[in-house]
DNA sequence: ATCCAGGCTCCTG
DNA sequence: CAGGAGCATGGA
């Protein structure tokens, strides 16, 4: 075992501590440990288990600066650099935000909702497939539930890594999950239909009729549409998937109950906004949708935990 | 109990 | 092709 440190500076504005504070109240986040200044989570880059270390550095005038730890057996600086490849993307160190104010100067409600979220960063999937299973878990039903399935998913099926005897869980790999049944996630409280999606998704992974790594290569638009010929797969799951998963920036997943909820709420429609309203109005977000709809969920995350804490 | 929760598929008219 | 029923689950 052994550790390559870094430092990463993000482009401005990067708040790492909004960042983590609302990654860290997600629902979702099941297999990440983070506190108020440091993220740890285990992966496999090309292969091979390591564990992701980031914290905070020394912030130099306005720009912050990240202290960046890869731990795994035998590393080699290919492993460095990968890994710190991985970490650039996954926290999309590298974006300009700054183009997104533009969208805001004629829009008084976003203009709020930019003030608030300002430096907050999307934090991708580590990769697509666990996206996409996170997605297909997640729909219809409360996050909470949701998470709780994905924890049991990954303790039961997932491999491990271990660091300094602490115990970090991977999200199970494709091959794992194709040989399963439905009688296999009937225990973890997966609906039926929800293990033949999952089953069905891993198994098209494995017999090559699905290649996320050729997804990755697609534009935006090709790639929601390659996802949404798979079964269990919707318009929603697919936009879901191509923000969080892929990473495209201009993608909303507008039919999103949450977001429908939020927007409904800040524009005083007194209802949910509809998904076609959602995306009328994210045409004033364009370039940078995916970016608002993170926002959105950030004020949404804050306004629901006040009313409701845990 | 009843309604809802970060939908999807399949079937109508 | 738009709209709605039916679907599975657990939580409030």
């Amino acid at each position: 075992m052994n550790t390559i440190r870094r430092h990463l500076r993000p482009s401005p504005p990067f708040d790492f501590a909004k960042t983590l504070d609302y990654l860290g109240s997600s629902a979702g986040t099941v297999l990440e440990v983070v506190d108020d200044r440091s993220y740890r989570r285990a992966v496999r880059l090309g292969g091979k288990p390591v564990l992701i270390q980031l914290a905070e550095g020394v912030s130099r005038s306005d720009s912050a600066e990240l202290l960046f730890e890869v731990t795994g057996e035998d590393l080699q600086s290919q492993d460095g650099r990968r890994a710190q490849e991985w970490v650039r993307r996954t926290f999309c160190l590298d974006a300009q935000v700054d183009e997104l104010a533009v969208a805001g100067t004629t829009d008084p409600v976003f203009r709020e909702v930019l003030e608030q979220c300002w430096g907050l960063r999307p934090v991708l999937f580590p990769t697509v497939f666990e996206a996409l299973a996170w997605a297909i878990i997640g729909q219809q039903i409360n996050v909470g539930f949701a998470a709780t399935c994905k924890r049991a998913l990954a303790d039961r099926y997932g491999d491990r890594l271990v660091v300094a005897e602490r115990s970090y869980p991977m999200f199970p790999e494709p091959e794992r999950l194709a040989g399963l049944s439905e009688a296999d996630l009937a225990p973890l409280q997966f609906s039926r239909q929800k293990s033949r999606y999952i089953i069905g998704l891993a198994r098209s992974v494995v017999e090559g009729r699905l290649n996320l790594e050729e997804l990755q290569q697609l534009p935006a638009g090709e790639a929601e549409e390659r996802l949404t010929s798979l079964m269990g797969v919707g318009r929603w799951t697919a936009e879901y998937v191509v923000m969080r998963g892929l990473g495209w920036r201009d993608t909303i997943p507008a039919g999103d109950g949450g977001l429908r909820r939020v927007i409904g709420r800040h524009y005083g429609l007194g209802r949910n906004a509809t998904e076609p309203e959602v995306r009328a109005l994210a045409e004033r977000w364009s370039g940078w949708r995916g970016y608002a709809a993170l926002y959105w969920w950030y004020i949404l995350q804050r306004e629901e935990r006040k009313s409701r804490p845990g």
